[in-house]
RNA sequence: GGACGAUUAGCUCAGUUGGUUAGAGCGCUACAUUGACACUGUAGAGGUCAGAGGUUCGAAUCCUCUAUCGUCCACCA
C-alpha cells in the first residue's frame, strides 16, 4: 500500500487518472453511495452550457463552485446528485452555424433550406457538445454523468411540448399582437434583454399633420406617422388641456388619419412640444396608450422594414426612404417647424447590430398576470414573488432578492415564439380556422405545424425538472422517480446576469408543472475579469481558456484561485499570479503529507480519523485543538456559503499551525505518529472539496478507500486552546520557575534543530541551547548567535495569543503590554455594565442582545482575572 | 433618469450582527540553505480603511452628503 511520494505535485500525471477512477467507482450517481437510509437529498443542476462555444473562466468559476458544494454534501453522507447538461441556445447557435456556413461554404441558411440547415446545426453540436464536457470532466466535475441531458434532446423534447400544451390548455400560452422586438435583419423577434442600445445622431422634426390640425408634434420618426391615431398629451398640460378628448380628420401627406387627443401622464411636457403622435403598431409605450384608450392599430412598417401597401406612393419604400420623402413633402407644404439634433438611444439587435423595428405580429406569449385556479388563484408572477418575499427562495447575496422582486413586479407577458429554425417547434398545428394544441400532430389531412421555434429559456426554465423525469415521473399532482427524490433542488448557483434571463423564467416554469419552488438557495458569483478588470470577451481578445490554465498549474491551482479572495455576486480579476500562488500552496500540502508519510510507520495507517488520539504534551493538546476548532468553523463556512473564508482558515491551519508548527514539533518531540495521521486525513477530508485532485492522490497513497466517499468529520467538543491559553501559559511559567529553582533544567543538551520563537513563528537554528521544560516538552530556551546570549524566551504556540517573550529582554515588554491590556479591559468592563444599567437599554432592546451583552460583559471580566493572575505571576 | 455595488498596504483582495495593536496572497528589503518542501524558511518595511459631517464610551463596519469607478434596469417620442 505504501507508496513513495514525488518530491513535488505533478498535476499532469495524477489529474485524469484520478478522474477515471473516480468515474469508474460510480459514486458520481448518488444510486450508488452508501447512505443512511433517511440521508436527505443534495441536488444541483449544472447551469447548462450554450453549446455554441468552448468554456471560458466564468463557467470554470460555476464548475468549482457547484463541485465544491456537491463534493462537501456527499461528504457529509447526504444523497448528492448533480446533473450535467447542455443548451441548444437556439438563437445563439443558429447564427454561429450560419456564419461558418458563410464563411467556410459561402452559403446562407436560405440557400441550404431548413432541412439541410439544420443537419448542419446538429453535425457542429456533436463537436461542441463534447469539447465542452471534456472542459467541464478537466475540473474535476463530479457530475452524474448517467443522467446528462440536453435541452432538445427526445426526453426535452416531450417534457417541452407537454409543458406547451398544459399551458395552452389553461390560458397561461395565448397568441395575440403584441409590439414585439423585430429585427428585420435577422427576420425575428428579441426578447427586451436581447435588445442593446446604442447612442447615436438623431434628427428631431416638429410639424403639424396638415393646416387644420391645431398642434405641433415632433418625432425622430415620421415615415411612422402614417399610422397615428392619437396625439397624446400631459394631463396637467394647460397649453392643450382644452383639446383632450377631441377628435381631427386630418391628411398627413396624403395619407387620411383619425386622431383623437388623449391624455397620458408619461407625456413630457417639456419635451418638443409636450404633444406625442400615438403610432400604436409601432412603438410599445404607444402600444400601451392605445389599449388603455381603445384607439385602433394600424401598421406602417413590414417585416422586411418596408412601408406596407395602402400608403400611396410611400408603399415599398424602405423606412429610410419613406422618412426622407414624407420629410420632403412637410418641407415643401410648410409644415415643417422645426429640425434639429439629437442624440438619443437606438435600439439595436444583440446579434447583428440592426436598428430594431417595433412591430406589431402574431405572437405567443405566457401570461405571468393569469390566475390560476389550482395555484390558489394565483398568477406565476404572484407565486414568484411571494417565494422571494417568503424567504423560501432565498438569493446569496441577498441583495439581488430586491433585484429579482423589481424585476418580477414591473414583469410582462413573456413572448416565447421566434422566428428561427432551431429550436423547440411550436407544437401547434394549424388547419384553416382549427387550432391543434398537443404532444403530437393530430390524426387527419391538411395540418400544418406552426413555423416558430420557442424561446431558448423556456426550455432551461424547466431544467430543474425536466432533467428529473418530468412529466413521466408526475402524474395526477404525484411526484415519483428523481422527481420525488430530488426536486426541489437545493442550489441554484450562476452569474448575477442571469436573475432576469434564466432564474424568474425556472421559478415561473416550476410552480406551473409542479406547484413548488425549483431550489431554496440562489447562489449568484460574480463575474470574472480579466487581470485589468475589463470584461473577457473573444473580440477583445483578453478571453483564457481554463484548460490552458489548467494545464501549467493543474486543476486544483485553479479552482482554488477560483474560489479564494472571491465573494458571491462581487466580480473578480483573474490573474495567473494568483494561481501561481496556490500552485505553491498545493505543493506544500503535498510535502506536508510526504512528510507525515514517511515520518510514519504504516502500521498507523489505519488511525482513525473520526476520533482524535490521546495527546502527549501542549502541543499535541493545542494541534488537536486547533483542528477540532478548524472542522468546526470549516463546516459552518460552507453552510453559510462563505468559500474564500474557509479556504482562508484551512490554508492558515495548514501553513502557519501545521507545517510552521506542528511538524517542527514533531521532529523534536516523538511518538507523535497517531496524531500526524489523524491531521492528515481530517485535513484531506477537509481540502477535498476545494482541491479533489490532490488531497485524492495523498489519500490513495495511504489509505484504500475513495476519499470522495469519506466521512466529514465531525467537531469534538475538543478543549479548545484559545480559551484557556493564559492559564496554560500561567502554568508553563509556574513549571519553569520551580524547574529553575529546584535546578531540575539542564541547559547544555545540544540539539541539532530547536524551535526558536521569534514574534509568532517559528525558526530553526542550528547550535544553539535549549532548555527544555520537564513539563511541557517545548517551552523555554535561550538563543546564543555566535556564542552570545541574543534572548531567552518561552515560547508556544497559542493561535491567536501565540508567543509570549520572558527572558531579559522582553520581560519588560511584556508586562507593559499586559498591564496596557488590563486597563483597557477595565475600560470596557465599566462600560458594558454600564450599558446593562441602563434600564432602556434593557427594556428596549432585543433579548437576544441583551443576552449577548451579558455575555459579552462576562468574558471581558475572565480574561481580566487572568491578566490580574499573569501580572501578579511576573 | 432609477436601482445596486465598489473605493482598505505598491498590486489583487478578505474583514461574519460596531470592540483590545485592521489581515492574507503577490511584490519589495535583509538574512538562511544537504534532512518534507526554492513551488522553501525567517525577519522586516509598507495603511488618516476615498473625502466631509453625524450617531456611539468606541466606527473600515451604522446614518447623511460629496467625489471617482463599475454593473443592471428604464428609455424621450
Amino acid at each position: 500500500m505504501k507508496r513513495e511520494l514525488d518530491k513535488a505535485y505533478n498535476p499532469g500525471e495524477n489529474e485524469d487518472k484520478i478522474y477515471k477512477k473516480w468515474e469508474e467507482s460510480g459514486y458520481f450517481n448518488p444510486d450508488n453511495l452508501v447512505l443512511d437510509p433517511d440521508a436527505k437529498s443534495y441536488t444541483i443542476v449544472l447551469p447548462p452550457p450554450n453549446i455554441t462555444d468552448k468554456l471560458h473562466m466564468g463557467h470554470a468559476a460555476t464548475v468549482a463552485i457547484e463541485d465544491l458544494l456537491i463534493r462537501y454534501h456527499r461528504l457529509l453522507g447526504e444523497r448528492a446528485l448533480w446533473i450535467p447538461g447542455t443548451d441548444h441556445a437556439a438563437i445563439a447557435t443558429q447564427n454561429v452555424v450560419e456564419k461558418r456556413l458563410l464563411k467556410e461554404k459561402g452559403k446562407t441558411r436560405q440557400d441550404l433550406g431548413k432541412e439541410k440547415f439544420l443537419e448542419e446545426v446538429w453535425a457542429f453540436l456533436k463537436i461542441t457538445q463534447s469539447t465542452i464536457l471534456h472542459q467541464v470532466k478537466k475540473m474535476g466535475a463530479s457530475l452524474d454523468w448517467s443522467r446528462l441531458s440536453f435541452t432538445l434532446d427526445d426526453e426535452r423534447q416531450l417534457a417541452v411540448r407537454t409543458m406547451f400544451s398544459e399551458m395552452y390548455k389553461e390560458g397561461v400560452i395565448y397568441r395575440g399582437d403584441r409590439i414585439v422586438n423585430w429585427c428585420p435583419r435577422c427576420h425575428s423577434t428579441l426578447a427586451d434583454d436581447e435588445v442593446e442600445y446604442k447612442e447615436q445622431l438623431a434628427k428631431i422634426y416638429t410639424f403639424k399633420y396638415d393646416k387644420n390640425f391645431p398642434l405641433s408634434i415632433s418625432t425622430t420618426r415620421p415615415e411612422t406617422k402614417l399610422g397615428d391615431t392619437a396625439v397624446a398629451v400631459n394631463p396637467k398640460d394647460e397649453r392643450y388641456k382644452k383639446y383632450i378628448g377631441q377628435e381631427f380628420k386630418v391628411v398627413f401627406c396624403g395619407q387620411a388619419l383619425n386622431i383623437k387627443i388623449i391624455a397620458d401622464r408619461n407625456v413630457e411636457s417639456d419635451f418638443g412640444t409636450g404633444a406625442l403622435g400615438v403610432t400604436p403598431a409601432h412603438s410599445m409605450v404607444d402600444w400601451q396608450m392605445a389599449q388603455a384608450n381603445n384607439l385602433p392599430l394600424i401598421k406602417v412598417i413590414n417585416e422586411e422594414g418596408q412601408i406596407h401597401p395602402g400608403f400611396g406612393k410611400f408603399s415599398g419604400l424602405s423606412a429610410l426612404a419613406a422618412r426622407e420623402a414624407i420629410v420632403n413633402e412637410l418641407r415643401e407644404r410648410g409644415l415643417l417647424e422645426k429640425e434639429e439634433d439629437l442624440t438619443n438611444n437606438l435600439s439595436i439587435c444583440y446579434r447583428c447590430g440592426t436598428a430594431i423595428e417595433p412591430l406589431s405580429s402574431k405572437q405567443w406569449f405566457i401570461s405571468v398576470d393569469k390566475k390560476i385556479e389550482r395555484l390558489g388563484n394565483k398568477s406565476l408572477k404572484e407565486k414568484s414573488i411571494e417565494a422571494a418575499q417568503s424567504e423560501e427562495i432565498k438569493f446569496i447575496p441577498e441583495r439581488f432578492n430586491k433585484r429579482y422582486l423589481d424585476w418580477m413586479n414591473n414583469l410582462h407577458d413573456w413572448c416565447i415564439s421566434r422566428q428561427i429554425w432551431f429550436g423547440h417547434q411550436i407544437p401547434v398545428w394549424y388547419k384553416g380556422e382549427d387550432i391543434y394544441t398537443g404532444l403530437e400532430a393530430p390524426s387527419g389531412e391538411g395540418w400544418i405545424q406552426d413555423q416558430d421555434t420557442l424561446d431558448t429559456w423556456f426550455s432551461s426554465g424547466m431544467w430543474t425538472f425536466s432533467t428529473l423525469g418530468w412529466p413521466t415521473n408526475y402524474n395526477d399532482a404525484k411526484k415519483s422517480g428523481d422527481l420525488a427524490k430530488f426536486h426541489p433542488t437545493q442550489v441554484l448557483e450562476t452569474g448575477y446576469e442571469l436573475i432576469t434571463l434564466w432564474i424568474s423564467r425556472m421559478i415561473m416554469m416550476s410552480f406551473f408543472a409542479l406547484d413548488e419552488i425549483p431550489f431554496s438557495k440562489v447562489y449568484l458569483h460574480g463575474m470574472i475579469l480579466d487581470k485589468d478588470g475589463k470584461k473577457m470577451s473573444k473580440s477583445k481578445g483578453n478571453g483564457i481558456d481554463p484548460l490552458d490554465i489548467i494545464e501549467k498549474y493543474g486543476t486544483d491551482a485553479t479552482r482554488l484561485a477560483l474560489l479564494m479572495g472571491t465573494t458571491p455576486g462581487n466580480d473578480s480579476r483573474f490573474s495567473e499570479d494568483k494561481v501561481e500562488a496556490k500552485r505553491n500552496f498545493i505543493n506544500k500540502l503535498w510535502n506536508i503529507s510526504r512528510f507525515i508519510l514517511t515520518s510514519c510507520d504504516e502500521k498507523f495507517y489505519a488511525a482513525a480519523s473520526e476520533k482524535a488520539p490521546q495527546e502527549k504534551s501542549i502541543a499535541d493538546t493545542w494541534i488537536l485543538g486547533e483542528m477540532s476548532k478548524l472542522i468546526k468553523n470549516t463546516t459552518e463556512r460552507f453552510n453559510s456559503f462563505e468559500f474564500s473564508l474557509a479556504a482562508e482558515e484551512l490554508n492558515d491551519f495548514t501553513w502557519n499551525k501545521l507545517a510552521d508548527w506542528y511538524l517542527e514539533i514533531a521532529k523534536v518531540e516523538k511518538d507523535k505518529e497517531e496524531i500526524l495521521i489523524y491531521l492528515l486525513k481530517n485535513l484531506l477530508i477537509l481540502w477535498h472539496p476545494f482541491i479533489p485532485f490532490v488531497t485524492e492522490a495523498i489519500w490513495e497513497s495511504f489509505n484504500d478507500n475513495v476519499l470522495m466517499v469519506a466521512k466529514w468529520p465531525g467537531a469534538e467538543e475538543k478543549e479548545v486552546f484559545l480559551n484557556n491559553d493564559i492559564n496554560l501559559i500561567q502554568d508553563i511559567i509556574v513549571a519553569i520557575r520551580n524547574a529553575r529553582s529546584e535546578n531540575k533544567i539542564e541547559p547544555s543538551k545540544k540539539i541539532d534543530a530547536i524551535i526558536y520563537a521569534g514574534k509568532s513563528t517559528p525558526l530553526i537554528l542550528r547550535q544553539a541551547e535549549i532548555i527544555k521544560s520537564l513539563k511541557t516538552g517545548i517551552a523555554s530556551l535561550e538563543v546564543y548567535e555566535k556564542g552570545e546570549k541574543i534572548d531567552s524566551a518561552i515560547m508556544l504556540p497559542l493561535g491567536e495569543i501565540e508567543i509570549y517573550l520572558l527572558g531579559a529582554i522582553d520581560g519588560e515588554k511584556e508586562k507593559t503590554r499586559l498591564i496596557k491590556e488590563k486597563a483597557n479591559l477595565e475600560k470596557l468592563i465599566s462600560l458594558q455594565a454600564q450599558k446593562l444599567n441602563n434600564a432602556d437599554f434593557v427594556s428596549r432592546a432585543p433579548e437576544k442582545i441583551v443576552t449577548a451583552e451579558k455575555e459579552k460583559l462576562n468574558s471581558y471580566e475572565q480574561e481580566l482575572s487572568k491578566i490580574v493572575n499573569i501580572i501578579s505571576s511576573l
